[in-house]
DNA sequence: TTTAATTACGAAATCGTTTTCGTACTCTTC
DNA sequence: GAAGAGTACGAAAACGATTTCGTAATTAAA
């Protein structure tokens, strides 16, 4: 018995497809008796449906897309430990695609997905806002799709975000009030909605302070590795006096670290920095480093949530009021890093 | 158009519907003039193939999975980024199953993926050596699988890991030389091949410098989270004179790290400590923790490419001799956590 | 000129499910 | 005991691709 299959698994029975198939279905046209006799071969002979020719026949994939920039992050391995979570529950297959932070590699991606391949998708967007035609191609085609972290804000699909203009105003003030002077911002890219709006948090905390704009930096690193570096690197030569650094990603922070071991930079005596981060060894780092740390597995786990109410709701008339936004809130670590 | 479908497009062009799919697989039955119609009107109809219909017919998924205890963990979001890099070139698309590191959870898994949903499987086994029932199982499906890292050596299939043996002599070679007296191994657990080949390189040195065995130490750790800190606070309370510590896994050493700023160890002047890590924040720790680093990515990489060969070679008559078992190494970096 | 080979396509079977009908049969109910 | 309702099943049509096989039309060979 190479294969089994329920052709097989029905003539064993002496019953017919259909009827097999709705027992295993559960169906109320089979009565009991027959459903018992059925589970019991089924199990025996080791049947398992072909998922393909069922989600041929349904429609359905049972498999959802998480779409990221980079994995190893701890950001983003937490993001997927808390999808993982609700979508083993409910028994949904993950398909995991990295973008490396090129937006034409998520354009790629999602125009693949339209296929219907997947039920649904997680995205935390990599795009410059500048190329929306994919997102509207997913609605077009009714595929659901859920940004988390990174949105893009001129789609109109549901996200899970966190207060990125609270905690970036948050963090500004705690360095302000660490009595730097020079206050710089270390940013990816001027294109990414969370980034933008710990800036815009930042810019405002400054400006509520009446901090001086000549003592004002705005540092695009971008994604590149060895890049940033020599950008942030070259940033800090000549250190400007009590500088307060707000990284707004965990590798900057890292590569900042790395560079003050270089140069000889000592924080934080010389050079104050937060960043948002999810290391796990923040409070060990030489020194502590003072972190934003968002809840990362519970957003994976609310962006799973929604998306799978919106898979559910498919085709059925939904209220256009209750798109929903979910924000939830980083918190603030004070550690050595920022110490006076 | 709501769904296209190569049905819509045969009729649209007024062809038959194995001319166009025979179009599109570039078929020497079709002339290039049709050939070029086909794709002219697919490319502007925005066709694209159901994926499920082909792989029921062709009963190939493009689909592998990678199956491994957690994704939280540097090494493994590497080895992710690794299988990535081969399976975006090759068209395959990636699902991620995690198990936590309950075998039976594993178990499930692989079960689940015997009804043909994958074209192969990566493992980094979670499985205790007792129940391989699952991977015969695997076998007789002629389902390809490539182990990586975790291996079960029991089962006869390819596996990509490093030299865990040697690896772990030199690491405790270099405590030895570090002046330790005590010696202590942190382990996850006794039935993980790698993690007991590390404790074999262990023993193997200690044995070979003459270490009475009242000074080495094996701490089984185990798997969870709040357990294991305990486990190995009680272990370092009272502490052993000049102890060194060989931690197999990551975690472990961190959570040692925690535990001796809590209760006032200084490394390395009271407890010299050297781990399996891939973290990129090794050398900023406090103090920079000496590491046996893995070259995750390629093992990763190299894990694909097996499988995919593998794959590819499914049915034909394969030499018995060539089972590829490939051995990487891993790089010793000696930081401050050791130091005399 | 006849036969054989080649070219370029189409009809239909097939992959393994799910689902819609249709229909025997039993059981009520008046 | 005839009509209607309910029960339990089966035949067959999907789902959308791929592939086998058959065959007209054209070309080449004898």
């Amino acid at each position: 018995m190479e294969n089994m299959n329920i052709k097989k698994l029905a003539k064993e029975l002496n019953l017919s497809v259909s009827t097999v198939s709705k027992a295993l279905h559960d169906s109320y046209e089979i009565k009991a008796e027959t459903k018992e006799k059925v589970l019991a071969l089924a199990k025996q002979l080791n049947y398992q449906p072909n998922p393909f020719a069922s989600s041929l026949r349904r429609n359905s994939s049972k498999t959802i897309a998480v779409v990221i920039p980079e994995i190893a992050h701890n950001f983003f391995s937490l993001v997927i430990n808390g999808i993982e979570s609700i979508a083993e529950e409910l028994k949904y297959h993950v398909l995991i695609y990295i973008t490396h932070e090129i937006p034409e590699k998520e354009e790629q991606i999602i125009r693949h997905l339209l296929n219907g391949r997947v039920d649904g998708i997680l995205i935390s967007s990599s795009g410059t806002s500048n190329n929306n035609a994919h997102y509207h191609e997913l609605v077009q085609k009714g595929i659901p799709f859920v940004f988390f972290d990174r949105a893009n804000f001129e789609i109109d699909a549901p996200r899970v975000i966190t207060d990125d203009y609270q905690a970036g105003f948050q963090a500004t003030e705690h360095l302000i009030k660490s009595q730097c002077k020079h206050f710089a911002f270390l940013s990816l890219s001027n294109q990414m909605s969370a980034i933008n709006h710990r800036k815009d948090g930042f810019l405002a905390a400054l400006k509520q302070y009446q901090i001086k704009p000549s003592h004002v930096h705005i540092i695009e690193a971008g994604t590149d590795e060895t890049l940033s570096f020599q950008i942030i690197r070259d940033s800090l030569q000549p250190l400007p006096e009590s500088l307060g650094i707000f990284s707004s990603v965990e590798k900057l922070a890292i590569q900042t670290y790395h560079i003050c071991k270089e140069i000889n930079i000592i924080i934080p005596k010389q050079l104050k920095i937060i960043s948002f981060s999810n290391l796990p060894t923040a409070a060990l780092l030489n020194p502590a480093l003072s972190t934003l740390t968002q809840p990362a597995f519970s957003i994976g786990k609310e962006a799973a949530l929604l998306l799978f109410q919106n898979i559910k709701n498919k085709g059925k008339i939904q209220p256009i009021t209750t798109l929903p936004h979910i924000v939830l809130k980083s918190t603030l670590f004070i550690r050595e890093s920022t110490k006076m």
